[in-house]
RNA sequence: GGCCGCUUAGUCAAACGGUUAAGACGUCGCCCUCUCACGGCGAAGAUAGGAGUUCGAUUCUCCUAGUGGUCACCA
């Protein structure tokens, strides 16, 4: 067959060659060691939690390294395309600290540009690059176009492919699949020029020259020397609609963008010998690939899964509906990007994690499972150590996108809001109330008049004591008593209604009284704050002031 | 089903072939304490199973099991 004439028959409308695109772009001048990583996601409407952790491995690797990261959007499968993701994708990214050097980013008019000679970074507007590529393989022989008619199209392949995975009869289908694949190697100049005389599309395949029953060694530097099968089909390069795949998408890309470093989940393992394969057809050098382990949930069966859309935390908006802030999940994703962040966090705790050295070699080989339990006592600790400023300004923030009445309180009471989350802030032993901000409301709703409400009860009291408690407390109350004389007066009033002012005795031999200082507390705590647990009455009331704390506890006695 | 990956406590994970198999989260207990939170002290809890190599195996090899991924004109 005469290749040079069916590549100018299949392509003819390209008249550049490939050697225009690689001088166009040049390989990249940078210093020995420096790593060229990108964030490629399809842009399907958000950023998964598993993509958050190969962009975090990505970021750190270049910029560590004195390279470039770039985003590149694969959009090559218009169906699954949502409106505005590539914008969403990027704001996202930002929000979390990880900034591109290069590649789609969001123009003054809000659509998406390319940043860098490298571009256009929209894989949907590259399709004459990739027919470029595709041209010189069809004249070298290394790819075929087939023809196929409609009805084998789509809705046959498509469905069984997912569905009949379990009870689909593998070495049938193999074997048929395999018949077809040489079948249609046999195309003739005469066939090509009659289907494209017709108007039929083609896609266009790999002549693949690999034989399954070999194998290639490859090494990835997560995982180690893999031994993986040869790539022995036909895969498709370029679909019918001349927008290529994935696999001759990632080759012709991450070769003329000058990627150094390709981080990618794991489910794309069992295809890297495509990607060698066509390197090699390309005379391209391939990059280096770290495929990660992926980031699991377990199911109802105790078994682990993949982290779906549907889960919570999937997807990075999540974390900010429920008031995480970006620098906990951040914190939490470097314990789970390098074990021993933890522990140089804690020899370093005033330092950024961008001063944390993230080391390849210490990147998980096996899937590990999210924890919320971890997060939390991660992000416990981050906000533990803001100032009380710092905390209003973000539960501020959060509630204006979340909790607009909630937002107009704080403003109101910005005052009171601020010393509420002042306590027990700034010492040696911070107190760790919460980890979101949805926990903050909750920590100093009480605080307003709007939120504050009895939410729980005193049991195991009498009516009687309690109303003589408050009643006393109320009338001994005076605003210029410190803590010590304020909690003396209680202690007081404990020993005139015979309760035990004194712990310790109390421990001793507590059915030797009706109760104890602690239940006098309480029941000024749950008139003052409505719950039976809060911080320290004494500060609490300083914020309140005098007025309001009493009304509380007057009507609070009164209505019993 | 073929191929590939993975497997140390509930979770995340350390351990040149030699340790009493770290640490963190969670759980439980005690202490501190007016409740909560913080903090301190302590406890329970693991090398998936079986062979082999070796003086010695969590570590190397093989087998088994479990688990995850993949087998598209999706990425």
């Amino acid at each position: 067959m005469n290749t040079e004439l069916l590549a100018e028959l299949l392509f003819p409308q390209i008249t550049k060659t490939v050697e225009d695109y690689e001088a166009q772009y040049p390989p990249r001048n940078l210093p020995e060691g420096a790593k060229v990583t990108r964030f490629a996601p399809s842009p399907t409407g958000f950023v998964h939690f598993g993509g958050m952790y190969q962009v975090m491995i990505g970021e750190r690797l270049a910029h560590q390294s004195g390279g470039v990261f770039f985003l590149r959007i694969e959009d090559t499968d218009a169906k699954r395309e949502v409106e505005g993701a590539a914008q969403g994708v990027i704001r996202t990214l930002s929000h979390y600290g990880a900034e591109f050097d290069e590649g789609a980013s969001i123009g003054e008019d809000g659509s998406i540009v390319s940043k860098g000679i490298y571009g256009p970074h929209k894989q949907s507007q590259r399709a004459e690059i990739y027919q470029t590529y595709a041209k010189k393989l069809v004249k070298e022989g290394k790819a075929y176009p087939v023809f196929t008619t409609a009805e084998e199209l789509e809705e046959a392949l498509a469905v069984d492919k997912k569905t009949e995975n379990k009870t689909k009869d593998w070495s049938a289908s193999a074997e048929e699949a395999r018949k077809e694949m040489l079948a249609n190697r046999e195309i003739t100049l005469e066939q090509v020029q009659a289907e494209l005389a017709a108007g039929n599309p083609f896609v266009l395949r790999i002549l693949s020259d690999g034989d399954g029953e070999k194998k290639v060694k490859v090494v990835d530097q997560i995982k180690g020397a893999l031994e993986l099968p040869e790539n022995d089909e036909d895969f498709v390069l370029l679909k019918s609609d001349g927008i290529p795949t994935y696999h001759f998408a990632h080759a012709v890309d991450d070769h003329l963008m000058g990627t150094t470093h390709v981080i990618r989940g794991e489910e794309w393992l069992p295809s890297l010998p495509k990607h060698l394969q066509l390197f090699r057809y390309l005379g391209f050098r391939a990059p280096k690939y770290l495929h990660t382990a992926q980031v699991l949930r377990l199911d109802e069966n105790g078994n682990k899964k993949k982290l779906s859309k549907r889960d919570m935390g999937a997807k990075m908006e999540d974390y900010d509906a429920l008031g995480y802030p970006p620098v906990c999940v951040i914190e939490y994703l470097m314990t789970l990007l390098n074990s021993n962040y933890e522990e140089w966090h804690a020899a370093n705790p005033t330092l950024p994690y961008t001063e944390f050295p993230v080391t390849i070699k210490k990147l998980s080989t096996s899937g590990c499972l999210f924890d919320f339990d971890k997060l939390n006592d991660v992000s416990k600790n981050v906000i533990s150590r803001m100032t009380a400023e710092e905390v209003y300004d973000y539960v501020l923030a959060w509630a204006k996108d979340y909790d607009a009445p909630f937002a107009e309180t704080l403003e109101t009471y910005k005052e009171r809001a601020i010393a509420a989350f002042a306590i027990g802030r700034g010492g040696k032993k911070p107190r760790k109330d919460f980890a979101t901000w949805a926990e903050a409301k909750k920590f100093i709703s009480f605080f307003f008049p709007a939120y504050f409400a009895i939410e729980d009860e005193i049991n195991g009291f009498a009516k009687e004591d309690i109303k003589a408690a408050l009643a006393k407390f109320e009338a001994g109350y005076s605003a210029s008593d410190d803590a010590t004389v304020w909690f003396d007066k209680v202690k007081a009033i404990a020993e005139e209604l015979g309760y035990c002012s004194n712990m310790k005795e109390y421990k001793a031999n507590p059915d030797a009284y009706p109760g104890n200082v602690g239940d006098i507390s309480t029941f000024i705590r749950v008139a003052l704050t409505g719950r039976t647990n809060s911080p320290d009455l004494y500060t609490v009331m300083q914020i309140l002031g005098s007025e309001e704390s009493l009304a509380r506890i007057h009507s609070y006695y009164e209505g019993l």
